[in-house]
DNA sequence: CTGAAAGCGCTTACAG
DNA sequence: CTGAAAGCGCTTACAG
């Protein structure tokens, strides 16, 4: 606690004369009030620069204006969807800001489940932000069993029954290939995810889009799953060297897996762009650090994180459920 | 909130027929209560799944058990300073949480000061932890003009009155000049950061410690200063290379430079490490991810986590004022 | 060891 | 429009 004096709305209440209902109307701006009355108020307050007690406020009000976003522990160093979740969540961060509302960062432990009641029930959150993962389903679940608002990162699916916010991957994927068509190339291989991943069924479907649309075959010899990690990008890579070593382009779901795959190419004696040109997904940090900056699709994490927090708030508040899709961009850089 | 029947201790004081305050003392261990009555309680509020309101509890013990993590909007896009920042907080909301403190991030405006009151005055966080900035110094004096606990990831200084956890910035250059020395090149340059920067500063004396030991001399000619971005290393480099074509090898204190700088003597015709070998310093994740992988200094971003919640807590409950400064290690791969 | 009461700093019907 | 009072869900001296 500070050295001020003036602490409470009854500290303001004495100095203005006023009962501290009243200061509290004026602070709140309600309508019960005498706007000079309220004037008085608020420029006392404001040159003694009292800030209210918040937690008071919301035990009040019955509500902590704050919202928890769900992140497990990383003892074990970082993977690269922690840095696309910490990307965004910063992102959430400025977007919460300007709704009045706080972030918390939870960190649960790999198989607890307890997280959820222990900052629902102790009403130290009014909702949560979840990144989609492998237990999506699981937190989907207990979260809408106790009631709580929540919203994830991820394609909506019927058995999610709260809030999504996703990029627009099957556009991504055109885009993507799109481009490499664009450039003339004739054998465009696919990287893809893992095959239950409804993200990467969709940047697939893309792909299979814009070739079709460009009178072009698919040929499943160009097609092979990976799991995002940079050892599936310099598997998948060398697999599909091997099937076909005619292929000039590939088009890979994440930019991690990308830099594997260009590894892969380059180690082969094969020149990236001009031999065969990569495309990656999501343009991370990563993709303008490395030295060769990467041809890729970006997810506009800012615009996200702000529709995550808008759309989260907003449920909180009126309990209505939304689904948006975020629009890509190509980013030309160097690869392609 | 949620559909439970049972969420005060009210309630639960019912069905065990004693008072609340019984309740209280039985859920918080305290030593004045018979120890069956507290097993009895607490088997209820086990039972009905119970979670005591955590912000009540605060207001009524003057405090919030939250601390803030003080971060700048990232509208434009990622620096990497950011990078080290988001994966430092992480480590830090491991440690918090261990001590039953939360992490509350907070998004400061580019020339804005009123967070400070905002979060302290209106009781939402007990303390403060900030990466270092330009501005660290005023900063840390509105903290310690208005009595708030903080600490800052930085090497101390006289004029910042609170706490500091700082990696071991002397022996990581000394590790990495070592490393050179061993591996048997002749001329090794430093690429340092901004001459005003105490971490810099430290990185070089080890530098020129290292040097010293191996009864090298110091060539001013190899010395030169970077800002730790991308094209600051990229610069340097040249220079480098400009002033001394024969150098084989070079010390550079931050990845992302180092990175420029692996990409300017690889474009000279050079080979890395064989021709030019290259250390680092941070080991950020892109030190991994890039195609040449980085031989650098590993700041333990983990136990530097840690101990930033360890002593801010300990600030915050006892008033002591620490400094630590964190081992570092060398990471080799392959640029050295 | 236990309970009744006051208090943490706000909000908000209720009465005027 | 304003104030006195009750209440948000806890904790903690105080009295027993």
């Amino acid at each position: 606690m500070g050295t001020k004096t003036v602490k409470t709305i009854e500290d303001i209440a004495k100095l203005a004369n006023v009962s501290k209902s009243t200061v509290s109307r004026a602070l709140n701006d309600s309508s019960l009030i005498n706007p000079e009355t309220r004037d008085r108020i608020k420029a006392i307050a404001e040159e003694h620069n009292f800030c209210m007690n918040l937690p008071a406020r919301n035990l009040s009000r019955r509500q902590s204006c704050t919202v928890g976003f769900v992140t497990h522990s990383h003892q074990c160093g970082f993977t690269v969807e922690d840095m696309f979740g910490l990307e965004i969540m910063s992102a959430i961060g400025s977007g919460l800001d300007e709704l009045g509302y706080d972030l918390l960062v939870i960190h649960m432990k790999p198989r607890d489940t307890s997280w959820a009641h222990q900052y629902f029930d102790s009403g130290r959150v009014d909702g949560f932000i979840m990144m989609k993962t492998g237990r999506g389903h699981a937190y989907s679940k207990l979260l809408s069993d106790m009631n709580a608002p929540f919203i994830i990162w991820g394609v909506s699916e019927p058995e999610i029954n709260g809030c999504t916010v996703t990029g627009d991957n099957l556009s991504g994927g055109i885009l993507a290939t799109e481009h490499l068509i664009r450039i003339g190339r004739k054998k465009i291989a696919f990287l893809g995810g893992p095959e239950y991943d409804l993200e990467a069924q969709l940047r697939q479907k893309g792909y299979e889009t814009a070739m079709k649309n460009a009178g072009r075959s698919i040929d499943p010899k160009l097609m092979v799953n990976g799991d995002y990690l940079l050892d599936s990008g310099i598997a998948g890579m060398k697999h599909l060297l091997e099937k076909d070593p005619d292929l000039d382009a590939v088009f890979v779901c994440g930019d991690v897996m990308a830099i594997g795959a260009i590894e892969v190419i380059q180690k082969s004696g094969r020149r990236v762009p001009e031999d065969v040109a990569v495309v990656g997904y999501d343009d991370l940090a990563i993709a303008t650090f490395n030295n060769l900056p990467l041809t890729t699709v970006r997810q506009n994490i800012q615009m996200s994180g702000k529709l995550l927090a808008q759309n989260l708030v907003q449920s909180i508040k009126t309990g209505v459920v939304t689904h948006v899709t975020v629009p890509v961009e190509l980013v030309v850089r160097k690869s392609a």
